[in-house]
RNA sequence: GCACCCGUAGCUCAGCUGGAUAGAGUAGGUGGCUUCGAACCACUUGGUCGGGAGUUCGAAUCUCUCCGGGUGCGCCA
């Protein structure tokens, strides 16, 4: 793993602040964990690099900036030479503009190329577990478009875990216990009885899509009529539709190519008596108690019981109120179940834990991290990414999807149409935090619109490229490559060179997108990437000169490793994505 | 009522651990295929960054407040 040549920037300046100057404790963490000091600026009359280091820490170190900056530029000066400096200039108020070498982005290009399948990854996890839990869709009924979002979230963002050295664990609760489940099973027995003509007034149909007749008619058919005079009646169903609706899960997870490597069920985590025990935790450490909930605002439909109850002391932990871990029938609140369930993460060595949650859930996000808080004393952490919620259109008219009238739009449907690669990219051309909306004709009928196609195309057209220069050498480029040693000397054009620059910070918007979680920043990137591709092709049309095969050998083998490497970053930050680079389309 | 999220070009959205003239797509206008794939490109029209106040050398970005929209607020899961 290499990293980019700003790295060797940043941790100089880094060194010469923590070597010249006592810091205080949090100045001196602060300097450490900064990603980046370095700007490449839009203006060229800026340099090729600037910082603002100067005027960020002027005051902590009780100087003007222009003099700390000074004092930088002369320990840059000092090496001017091993770091390719031109020129640095102090601009405005305290601004460090580095004037480089070109010859920086000729040496930067052969190491993007000598690293290509893992430019700018690096080991920052150095193995350490992570546990990342998405979906866990209740198994009630199959997935809808809505859930695809926490779904492709948290795929990627395993991925760009898994690619920065971390062991990731991919997790799926399955709430196979509880009420939802209960009203799944009177729902299936409901229909099992309407078939045999025996419902009586008290059966009630919950959840009614077309996958509960056919469960119905899978179990009768498995069991015969004899199965609703069973005693283990509801246990036969449960488990049945359970099995059933998992399957069917996983089906739509496998179309968008989501992957899970475990399926935690609620209903093992009951039988295994891990609820009593985490509570018994909390218990020791003095977060639980008994106590009276004041009656909730606004909320008079609810029937609030009078009574004294267990509680958690989640107000400890910046939530509003405390919250009950069971309920007036003895039995434990779905609260004390997911303290169980972190508890046992917990206890599989997990200290770093990440769950993508939909917004609807956001008030839930303080009792678990204070749960999580309590239970280990603050050593393990539970970070929550919420995700906004989809809303669904069908030709400009809002679709109100509800596993109980069975108005959905499928993944099934989707995929068909435009395929998953689409589906994934526009859930991650997003930041999680903002709504998104999602119109299934518009989709469907402009897909050509989708920004994949734009960053595929230019993967395309520069394997295109490649199929051409195969043809009149009569052999394979990418085979060549391994043998060409070129230093590059012959790129010297400014848009090649800033294309150049702007592979050298893929490793920072990685870096960024990790510590950030913030997938879409890779998909930003890769979109500018290939954008800044297909402005140099059409360079090429404009000015017969700058196309990629032209009569110059040397130099068309030079263009060709360049555009080689731009193929491939694009094909990296896609695998993180999990969305495919054809070479045609 | 309380909490969280959002408010940036006509529309859909980036940019937010503060930085130099606010960006892209789309829509409108004008050009570009005899030549590596036009699913593309170049140029152009379009903005009181919701309003106001504060902190700062410097605010779309941080703080407060107000307005507007969304989502939650159960002994459901």
């Amino acid at each position: 793993m290499t990293k980019s040549f700003i790295y060797t920037y940043n941790n100089f300046l880094k060194n010469f602040l923590k070597n010249n100057y006592s810091l205080e404790e949090s100045v001196f963490k602060e300097v450490s964990n900064h990603i980046n000091f370095f700007d490449m600026p839009k203006n060229s009359q800026h340099g090729d690099l600037s910082t603002n280091v100067a005027m960020m820490y002027s005051k902590k170190l009780n100087l003007n900036p222009r003099d700390l900056a000074q004092k930088i530029v002369n320990a840059f000066n000092d090496n001017k030479k091993e770091l390719f400096i031109k020129k640095i200039e102090i601009a405005g108020p305290g601004f460090i503009n580095f004037y480089l070498n070109p010859t920086i982005w000729q040496l930067s290009l052969r190491d993007i190329l000598d690293n290509i399948n893992d430019y700018g990854y690096e080991d920052v996890g150095q193995g350490e577990r992570v546990n990342i839990e998405y979906v866990s869709a209740n198994p009630t009924g199959p997935l809808h478009i809505g859930h695809c979002r926490g779904a492709v979230i948290g795929d990627v963002l395993a991925s760009l875990y898994e690619r920065m050295g971390y062991q990731v664990t991919r997790e799926y609760y399955v709430n196979d216990a509880g009420g939802q489940i209960n009203q799944l099973i009177s729902s299936i027995r409901y229909k099992i009885k309407s078939f045999l003509s025996i419902n009586t007034e008290e059966d009630v149909l919950i959840y009614n899509g077309e996958y509960i007749e056919i469960i119905s008619k899978e179990i009768l058919q498995k069991y015969s009529r004899a199965v609703i005079e069973d005693p283990d009646c509801d246990e036969i169903i449960r488990q049945y539709s359970i099995d059933y609706i998992l399957k069917l899960i996983k089906n739509d997870l496998k179309k968008i190519n989501i992957k899970h490597d475990v399926f935690y069920s609620e209903k093992s985590l009951l039988d295994s008596g891990e609820i009593p025990e985490a509570i018994q935790i909390l218990k020791q450490k003095g977060f639980v108690y008994w106590g009276k909930l004041e009656q909730p605002i606004n909320q008079e439909n609810i029937d609030v019981i009078d009574r004294e109850q267990e509680l958690f002391k989640s107000t400890n932990f910046g939530d509003d109120i405390d919250r009950a871990i069971s309920k007036a029938d003895g039995t434990h609140t779905y609260f004390a179940s997911d303290i169980a369930y972190h508890n046992n993460k917990i206890k599989r060595g997990f200290i770093k834990l990440i769950n993508i949650w939909g917004a609807d859930h956001a008030g839930y996000v303080a009792r678990l991290k204070g749960s999580v808080k309590a239970l280990t004393n603050n050593d393990a952490s539970v970070e929550i990414i919420l995700c906004q919620l989809v809303k669904l259109f069908r030709d400009n008219k809002p679709v109100k999807m509800s596993k109980r009238n069975n108005d959905y739009i499928t993944i099934d449907e989707v995929v068909d149409e435009v395929g998953p690669d689409a589906i994934r990219f526009m859930m991650l051309f997003r930041k999680a935090d903002a709504p998104l909306d999602f119109d299934f004709v518009k989709v469907c009928d402009k897909s050509k619109e989708n920004p994949v196609f734009y960053v595929q195309y230019a993967h395309a057209r520069i394997h295109s490229v490649f199929r051409n220069w195969n043809e009149t050498n009569k052999k394979k480029f990418d085979e060549e490559i391994s043998n060409m040693s070129s230093n590059f000397d012959l790129i010297t054009d400014p848009n090649e060179i800033d294309i150049i620059k702007n592979m050298s910070y893929f490793p920072m918007v990685i870096r960024n997108a990790l510590i950030t979680n913030d997938i879409h920043k890779i998909a930003y990137y890769l979109h500018d990437l290939a954008s800044e591709f297909h402005s140099l092709w059409n360079h090429g049309n404009d000015h017969s000169e700058m196309r990629f095969i032209i009569e110059n050998k040397e130099l068309t083998q030079q263009r060709l490793c360049l555009i080689y490497c731009v193929a491939g970053i694009i094909k990296s930050g896609m695998d993180i994505l999990g969305v495919t680079c054809p070479e045609s389309m």
